[in-house]
DNA sequence: ATTCTCTGTTCTTTTTAAGAACATTATATA
DNA sequence: TATATAATGTTCTTAAAAAGAACAGAGAAT
């Protein structure tokens, strides 16, 4: 278990707030460059620090770290319309994927890109794409 | 800010559940004497151990470490998050790229892969595509 | 009274994150 | 576009804090 969402939920929410990571660590007291790590995964706060964090963004320690099921709103609409395709997915798993999406707009920008691509263009990214994660996968 | 209620939180959920502190101790890999410790205050669990205990009771964090009135907060995470994601993006495309998402199997694989990588990681991948795609589009 | 189970504490080691300094990237302004 | 400035990312070292093992004590059962 590792808290995938996390580093991407604290850029989000920082950036909400109009904080620098600067801004953020003086709230909470510590240097900046341990935020910058908090953000891309090198580190994990303390439990008590992250539970500053969520006061700070006011929102649950769960919330924050990506354990909870915030999409479940956005997702039962599409639930109405595409009944037989959801129910065959792990649910659970797309619920964190479009909540991974949302917080993470270059993503967004880029499948944006890739969803108007010709067919057949975007089956020469998919396999560029493969290949690149097995590799990637091997450490 | 101190963790005043988590030790006997800790505690009662254990109890609560009928566990030993081995028990408990087994199910999360750890020697008990750590979880004496919680559970009298001397020591804090790291962010991704207080997460599993809070698996293992079936409770928030929050509930866990004696944060949460939970359902006024968990509530409000909703409404927040709600407005922030729906108002904030272009709604039209992010439910066209949900919707693009669901009907494409194979890279909901992609994506769900992709998240799970580490940001370094992914961003070697960002890179990636970024270059191929913006090959593609001078066709 | 004795054994067994459960829990608490101490001491040492190991793990892990924190901070400072440096490097890079992005943004603004001339 | 070139340059300056701000913001972010990374590395290396140090410091902090928790983990584990071993020992100690308390309570229950026989």
């Amino acid at each position: 278990m590792v808290l995938y969402q996390f580093p991407h939920n604290l850029k989000h929410y920082r950036q909400k707030h109009q904080f620098t990571q600067q801004q953020l660590a003086d709230l909470l007291k510590v240097s900046r460059s341990v935020v910058a790590k908090w953000e891309n995964g090198h580190v994990l706060p303390d439990l008590l620090t992250a539970l500053k964090l969520s006061n700070i963004f006011q929102i649950t320690l769960d919330t924050l770290i990506g354990v909870a099921p915030e999409t479940t709103f956005v997702l039962s609409d599409y639930q109405a319309h595409y009944q037989e395709t959801i129910n065959n997915l792990d649910e659970s798993s797309l619920h964190q994927l479009i909540d991974f999406i949302i917080k993470n707009k270059h993503l967004q920008t880029q499948l944006d890109l890739y969803r108007t691509l010709p067919v057949k263009q975007q089956k020469t990214i998919d396999r560029f794409l493969q290949v690149a994660m097995d590799e990637l996968k091997k450490y």
